[in-house]
DNA sequence: TAGGCGTGGAC
DNA sequence: TGTCCAAGCCT
C-alpha cells in the first residue's frame, strides 16, 4: 500500500468547495441544513452510473409527482416505469419503488440514518448507502464512487490496476475523510473528479490539490487510474417488429429479468450472431421485412435491428400486447432502442 | 467474482 | 464512425 496521502488534502479541498460548489437541484448549499433524505437517496439513485445533466430533469418530474416515500410507496409501477424511460438501467426503478415501500413498511416513512441499516435496502449498495450517510445524515462515511477512485488514484499515483485495486483505494479515501464534513467532502471530490480532474486531459492548473498530488508530479497525471483492459462489446442482430391496425400499433411488455426488464416495447425475435430474418414474429401475418435498420450500444453488446412490418384489420388480442395510437408513442415511456425504430416508421408513413 | 444491465456526452 | 466513460447494484 502506497504511503498516506498529506493531511492538507480534506482543508485545501473544502476550501474549494465554499466557494465552488456546483448548484444542483438536490443539494443544499454549504454550511446550510442538508436537504430531506428524500432528495438525497432519489437524487443518488438517478445519479449512479449517469451524468449530472441527464439526472435533472428526471429529478424535477420524479420530485413534483412523488414528493415523498408515501407517495413514492404508493405509485402505480407501470406508471414508475414510463417515468423512468429514457434514464436506463431500469432495475433501478424496480428498487427504487421497492426501497420505498421498505421504508413507509418497516421504517415509518423515514428512512433509516446509518450505513449499515440502508445498505439493507433495495438498489442502496456501499457507495449510495456512504453518499446518504455522509450527506443526508452528517454521519463520518468513506464514500468511493468513480470520481473519488480517479482523484485517489491520482493523488497517490496508485499503479496497482483497478478494480482490484479498490480496496487500497477505500483504505486511501478512508485516510482523508475528515470527521466534521464528511458529506461536503465527498461532493467537493465529485466536482473536483467532474470540474477538474477529469478522465481525459485533467486540469491540473486550476486544481487546489496540486502541490498535494503525486499524480501531477509524476508529470502524467492522465494515466491514473490504472485500468485492467476490457473486453470489447459483441455485435448482435435482431428484428423490431411494426403491427399496426388502424391508428394503433402493438406493444408487449417484456419480462422482469433481463434486457430492459420490466419496460414497455416493440416486439422484438431473437437477439443473436446473424441477422434473424422474419423468425419469432408476435403473430402470424404477412410480414414485410424493410431495409432501414436501427442501430444501438448497450453496455455490454451493440445491437442493429431490422424492421418488419405487417397490418392486420381488427384489434387481435394476444396475451401480452396492447394497441397503442400511434400519434400518442411518446407517452408509452419505450426504451431508447424502440422510440428510434418508432421514429424511422413513423416517417415511412 | 465477473458479467449483466442503458444511455448520452466527449473526442 | 468507434471507443471510452459516468454519483453502481445485483447475482
Amino acid at each position: 500500500m502506497p504511503a498516506k496521502l498529506p493531511s492538507t488534502i480534506a482543508p485545501h479541498l473544502l476550501a474549494r468547495y465554499d466557494r465552488h460548489a456546483r448548484d444542483l437541484p438536490w443539494r443544499a448549499p454549504p454550511g446550510t441544513p442538508p436537504p430531506a433524505p428524500y432528495r438525497v437517496w432519489l437524487s443518488e439513485v438517478m445519479l449512479q452510473q449517469t451524468q449530472v445533466a441527464t439526472v435533472k430533469p428526471y429529478f424535477e418530474r420524479f420530485t413534483t409527482r412523488w414528493p415523498d416515500f408515501e407517495s413514492l410507496a404508493a405509485a402505480d409501477e407501470g406508471e414508475l416505469m414510463a417515468a423512468w424511460a429514457g434514464l436506463g438501467y431500469y432495475a433501478r426503478a424496480r428498487n427504487l419503488l421497492a426501497c420505498a415501500r421498505q421504508v413507509v413498511r418497516d421504517h415509518g416513512g423515514r428512512l433509516p440514518d446509518t450505513e449499515a441499516e440502508l445498505r439493507k435496502l433495495a438498489g442502496i449498495g456501499d457507495y449510495t448507502a456512504a453518499a446518504i450517510a455522509a450527506i443526508a445524515f452528517g454521519a463520518r462515511a468513506v464514500v468511493v464512487d468513480a470520481n473519488v477512485e480517479r482523484v485517489v488514484a491520482r493523488l497517490a499515483a496508485l499503479e496497482d490496476p483497478l478494480p482490484a485495486a479498490r480496496p487500497t483505494v477505500r483504505a486511501l479515501a478512508d485516510t482523508i475523510t475528515p470527521e466534521p464534513r464528511a458529506g461536503d467532502f465527498a461532493q467537493a471530490m465529485m466536482d473536483l473528479g467532474s470540474d477538474i480532474c477529469t478522465a481525459r486531459a485533467p486540469r491540473c492548473l486550476l486544481c487546489p490539490l496540486r502541490a498535494d498530488c503525486a499524480g501531477h508530479a509524476s508529470g502524467a497525471p492522465e494515466r491514473f487510474p490504472v485500468k485492467t483492459p476490457k473486453r470489447k462489446r459483441p455485435h448482435r442482430r435482431g428484428t423490431i417488429f411494426w403491427l399496426t391496425s388502424g391508428d394503433s400499433v402493438l406493444l408487449v411488455r417484456r419480462p422482469d429479468k433481463g434486457m430492459l426488464g420490466g419496460m414497455r416495447a416493440l416486439p422484438t425475435g431473437p437477439w443473436t450472431d446473424a441477422a434473424p430474418g422474419l423468425a419469432e414474429p408476435p403473430i402470424p401475418a404477412e410480414w414485410r421485412l424493410h431495409d432501414a435498420t436501427v442501430r444501438h450500444g448497450f453496455t455490454h453488446f451493440t445491437l442493429e435491428c431490422t424492421l418488419a412490418s405487417a397490418r392486420v384489420e381488427a384489434h387481435i388480442n394476444p396475451e401480452a400486447g396492447s394497441w397503442w395510437p400511434i400519434d400518442d408513442l411518446d407517452s408509452a415511456g419505450l426504451p431508447t432502442l424502440f422510440a428510434k425504430a418508432a421514429a424511422v416508421m413513423k416517417k415511412q408513413g
